[in-house]
RNA sequence: CGGGGUAUAGCGUAGUCCGGUUAGCGCGCCUGCUUUGGGAGCAGGAGGUCGCAGGUUCGAAUCCUGCUACCCCGACCA
């Protein structure tokens, strides 16, 4: 394992890539753009979905599975769906390979489809085509389907989590008699995405709506939660999109009133990925590594021994059995790390990497006095601890963790926010990063502008935004209300 | 897709300009001994089609031609 990590002063971006890569968590492949989640980090994603998933089910979802490949004439069907799409598709033409006379593997232009076959890049299209035959009738109403799956949007520039090829993610579409219920939906699974935001991964998110500009291809309205980075930059953490009668039209999907009229469903669809554990990575962790959250920790107690003498490490190996079982009695997962061929210090840094909330160090002296030394890894503070009701100490420091990371990002965002009334020091700001609350004209066009000059767009127009009416602070005519802008990643 | 760069062991690199013994170093890996309260030390060892394909030459990691992949900066994006 190297041992040093780039700073995150030196150089943040560089920083992330190592601490993605050295905390084990995943590594680029041999296919461009596409990552490979290990199975330390694929551990945090299950915990993701654990969490999600639960809520989703509680909501009254459910899970299903559609096509991973989409037939290109379904993709015709929404104008500003395809629009949206059609530059980063992956494309199927062939369903067979040969072996051509120099031994090479080569594609048999014999097998060529009659239609070709998008790889997904979202489900719409087919859930959509799907839908169609399952409503007919007000009774069917509403559907409430999520799918976790893979899908393929071929950017041109990735970065591991937050941009990858082949990304993993749940997608909700679900299907209404009315307006106003698929606007609830729409809202419901925003709360539900910015609870998981703050309670779980522990990052604070601003609740609120896209702009046009930002808006999802096909949606009437895109409710999204924004989160702010170390870096002042922000990211686009979950998107809830109200799609009106839009799919409903271009798939043909009505029902049957209770008074026998037919009508189109409205519609929603929303999703968060695996950049959810980009935001983990960069909400919290350190130049020394990780700093998972509690909640989402693979391991939240790592235990290691200190210890010359095989029969010392036989004493320690007999309390630490002890508190793992008390540990494991409160549904606190814990690993003794008893590797004879690595010594503690490394061990500390290597723990401290992968961001583990709690270490426990128990050697001779600790026998001795009954104590063990406890550190914890968002304070990187250590403390030397009676025994006795040790596995209840550590759970109240667990929750103890959990929020103080939640609370450090908070304070970290509530000190990048900043109020710009002037396009001066919008200018200026946006150069230092943060949230920038300032007022809108409320133009398509004056965002292209303010992007084009600063590369800062709308985030968010957030549900708590002050009412207070200002002036544009690019064109100066009149605005209702503040919005937020930043970069974004 | 535009601009720039890189390709040598699992990883990071030296050597390339100016061709010449057996391609060097660090990390990691293997074996042994000593170690273990913040990234251990010593000794020994394994590991290389020098991105691919041609060419020049007595001789190519090094020079020439073509190709490919990757990285960085833009435009695009969850």
């Amino acid at each position: 394992m190297a041992k040093e990590l780039t700073s995150r002063a030196e150089n943040y971006s560089q920083w992330y890539n190592d601490l993605v890569i050295k905390s084990d968590l995943a590594e680029n492949s041999s296919v461009r753009g596409s990552m490979v989640i290990k199975p330390y980090g694929f551990a945090i994603w299950e915990k993701m979905q654990a969490a999600l998933d639960k809520m989703f089910k509680e909501t009254g979802h459910q899970n299903a599975y559609f096509p991973l490949l989409i037939p290109k004439s379904f993709f015709s069907k929404e104008a500003s769906h395809v629009e949206g799409f059609a530059k980063e598709c992956a494309v199927v033409t062939h369903y067979r390979l040969k072996t051509d006379e120099n031994g090479k593997v080569v594609v048999d232009e014999d097998a060529k489809l009659e239609e070709e076959l998008i790889i997904r890049p979202t489900s719409e299209a087919i859930i959509w085509d799907t839908y169609k035959n399952w409503i007919q009738s007000y009774r069917d109403l509403p559907l409430l389907i999520n799918q976790w799956a893979n899908v393929v949007r071929w950017e041109m520039r990735t970065r591991l989590f937050l941009r990858t090829t082949e990304f993993l993610w749940q997608e909700g579409h679900t299907a209404h008699s009315t307006r106003e219920e698929a606007i609830e939906e729409a809202e419901l699974i925003l709360d539900i995405y910015a609870d998981f935001a703050e309670k779980w991964i522990g990052v604070p998110v601003l609740k609120g709506l896209k702009s046009p500009n930002e808006r999802f291809a096909g949606a009437v309205e895109t409710y999204c939660i924004e989160a702010l980075m170390q870096d002042g930059k922000a990211l686009q953490s979950g998107t809830s999109h109200f799609l009106g009668q839009n799919f409903a039209k271009a798939f043909d999907v009505k029902y049957v009133t209770k008074e026998n009229k037919l009508e189109y469903v409205w519609a929603t669809s929303w999703g968060v990925s695996t950049r959810l554990m980009g935001a983990l990575v960069m909400a919290h962790s350190d130049d020394n590594g990780l700093v998972l959250p509690p909640k989402l920790a693979p391991i939240q107690v790592v235990i290691v021994p200190i210890y010359r003498k095989p029969e010392q490490m036989e004493a320690i190996r007999n309390k630490v059995d002890v508190i793992t079982s008390n540990l494991k009695a409160r549904n606190i997962s814990v690993k003794f790390d008893d590797r004879d061929t690595f010594k503690p210090g490394y061990k500390f840094a290597e723990w401290e990497l992968k961001g583990v909330p709690v270490r426990l160090a128990i050697g001779p002296r600790d026998l001795e006095n009954e104590t063990v030394e406890v550190a914890r890894r968002d304070t990187l503070e250590k403390e030397v601890l009676q025994m006795e009701d040790i596995a209840e100490k550590i759970e109240h420091l667990l929750e103890k963790i959990q929020d103080n990371i939640f609370q450090k990002a908070f304070s970290f965002r509530d000190n990048s926010t900043f109020y710009v009334d002037t396009w001066d020091e919008f200018k200026i700001q946006v150069e230092k990063g943060g949230f920038m609350w300032a007022h809108w004209d409320g133009t398509p066009e004056t965002e292209q502008k303010i992007k084009d000059e600063t590369k800062a767009t709308i985030r968010v127009i957030p549900f708590d935004g002050k009412g207070e009416a200002g002036k544009c602070v690019f064109t100066g005519k009149p605005s209702e209300r503040r919005v937020v802008f930043a970069r974004a990643y």
